[in-house]
DNA sequence: TTGTATGCGTTATCAA
DNA sequence: TTGATAACGCATACAA
């Protein structure tokens, strides 16, 4: 490996000199320096990564923990966050799997952005505990390590089932997430919420896991069940694909027997036919506050909470009732 | 940050014997290992990386670099990647973005496996001449530190066309990807080798770009072009699905007046409706021999080129000609 | 303006 | 069996 040594050979100077010219310090002189970076370039000399961090003890790395590599619904989120943090003069690594866990304490990484239930709350606040910067994007956590910036799940879920009733429908099932999302957990209560608002609805809740297979099953036993035009609150788009998928098959026409909305306004809901009506935030913003977000942390900034606000896509998929 | 200066003053014990005790080394005492690991765990000791990196000169950690983070086709691929790596002692991180390139030259990563062609070819042949270990999914490149580990596109678009000529079609369109993608040329160059050895074919290309929205444009063409039944060959399935959505909107019925097929079998396909036929690889399969091939080249073992192959997946979305 | 020397946390060589 | 010490490559306080 070629180091700075190297270069102070060949220049016939100290590693020092080397040093101060490489990090543009203005000590020395500027054909001394220019000479040096020179030389360095022509030996294709790269600092080293790891003798860097050890001695600044910073990496200038952020990682990002994902449940797993599946992307679809993480690209733009991961867009935004990279956008930013390499503005900043920081790196983007995206992990996966708990086996990647040990990158922080080792201090690997600078900070981390997590949006993986499958990482325990306690290990979190452990990593916090003792200085470990991080943003939750699935979770509320206090301590002052830790930021949270979420959806504001709340006001999505209740523009959805406002949207139904203003529609004209009183029969409203609702496919709910896995029971250990907080979006899920969020959404669901929100909806309960605006439901106990109007006393004539009937409201029935199937349990689903975001995943299309659910979104299928539920299909299945709503049209079992059926016996005059439904709304479908899915509480993400995916199970709301997976409803379309069966129910294309079928008899029933979206939008005119079973009324379907969704949440998250994935790319593929403009591909749907008719039109699923969902609710829309940034994904974008929402990956770009949480880097700016672990930034101030890291720079020990004084931060707030974040919320990242949602609004509804109106479609075909929801008729009038 | 604790280290094993503290574990040793703490266990009163010299830094060099909580080394060994930590790496397990025979030549401590059962008894002193077992208290010095005790007093680690309490004091919540973690190795440092950089630290580590420097004197071992091993990071123990691969990157994938990756053209964008929107996953859906990649997730698996790299699902394999990482049970192979994690269970091989290495962390896998991805990275995507010219940003990230200088984790390499930097020696932050033992090795890289890149499917990302706007990563150049001669960038990572000047890494490889540096002696960075390299496995490239997306091209052809010959070098002592980089392997390929490539798909059998050529048997995969043979066998495409060879289902649409059994199943009696004669008038034949190939919608292509961006020129500058491997696999897209191979696929393409397969496809006219095939379509050579028939001489009572019509053969008509259109020029896509791997992406949904080139699907949608090549199905546009084809149906002002519509004179009777003809098949089409989609050289990714992602352009399939884009001329699914726009020929749903249609009277023109696929299986039928239009037969499709693809190539990748993502997983979307299993929803669409008719069944698309295209052509199945094992995506895992793919990662985890990238990621076998890798320690092996770091490992300076021998290491011929592979290939994965591919099969057949038959759909009603080819009827009969 | 440049050089010397020290330390970052680990590993590993050599002595004790 | 354990300890002192050098080295990994870099940054920087201090000396020259």
């Amino acid at each position: 490996m070629i180091s700075i040594k190297d270069v102070a050979k060949k220049a016939g100077v100290s590693i020092s000199t080397v040093s101060y010219a490489l990090n543009g310090n203005p000590k020395v002189t500027e054909e001394t320096s220019a000479r040096i970076l020179k030389i360095a370039s022509e030996l294709n000399y790269v600092p080293n990564a790891a003798a860097r961090t050890l001695k600044k003890r910073v990496s200038k790395i952020i990682g990002v923990y994902l449940t797993d590599f599946s992307g679809a619904f993480y690209g733009e989120i991961l867009q935004g966050m990279k956008e930013v943090l390499n503005k900043r003069g920081y790196d983007l690594i995206v992990c996966s799997g708990s086996y990647s866990h040990r990158l922080l304490p080792q201090r690997m990484i600078d900070g981390a952005v997590v949006l993986d239930h499958s990482f325990a709350s306690e290990e979190l606040l452990q990593l916090a505990d003792r200085g470990h910067k991080l943003v939750v994007l699935d979770r509320e956590l206090n301590h002052p390590n830790i930021n949270h910036v979420l959806l504001d799940n709340k006001a999505g879920a209740t523009l959805a089932i406002e949207y139904l009733i203003e529609r004209g429908h009183r029969k409203l099932y609702v496919v709910t997430g896995p029971k250990d999302s907080y979006d899920s957990r969020q959404r669901l209560q929100a909806t309960k919420q605006s439901i106990e608002r109007n006393s004539d609805l009937i409201y029935i809740e199937i349990e689903g896991n975001f995943n299309k297979d659910s979104g299928e099953r539920a299909a299945e036993q709503i049209m079992l069940e059926y016996q005059e035009p439904v709304a479908v609150f899915c509480l993400n788009d995916e199970m709301a694909i997976g409803m379309y998928n069966t129910l294309v098959k079928s008899d029933f026409r979206i939008g005119e027997h079973i009324h379907i909305i969704g949440f998250d306004n994935i790319e593929l809901t403009q591909y749907t036919q008719p039109r699923l009506a969902t609710i829309d935030y940034s994904k974008r913003k929402w990956g770009a506050l949480a880097s700016e977000q672990l930034i101030k942390l890291i720079g020990e900034e004084k931060v707030e909470h974040e919320r990242v606000y949602v609004s509804l896509v109106k479609g075909e998929s929801v008729g009038k009732g």
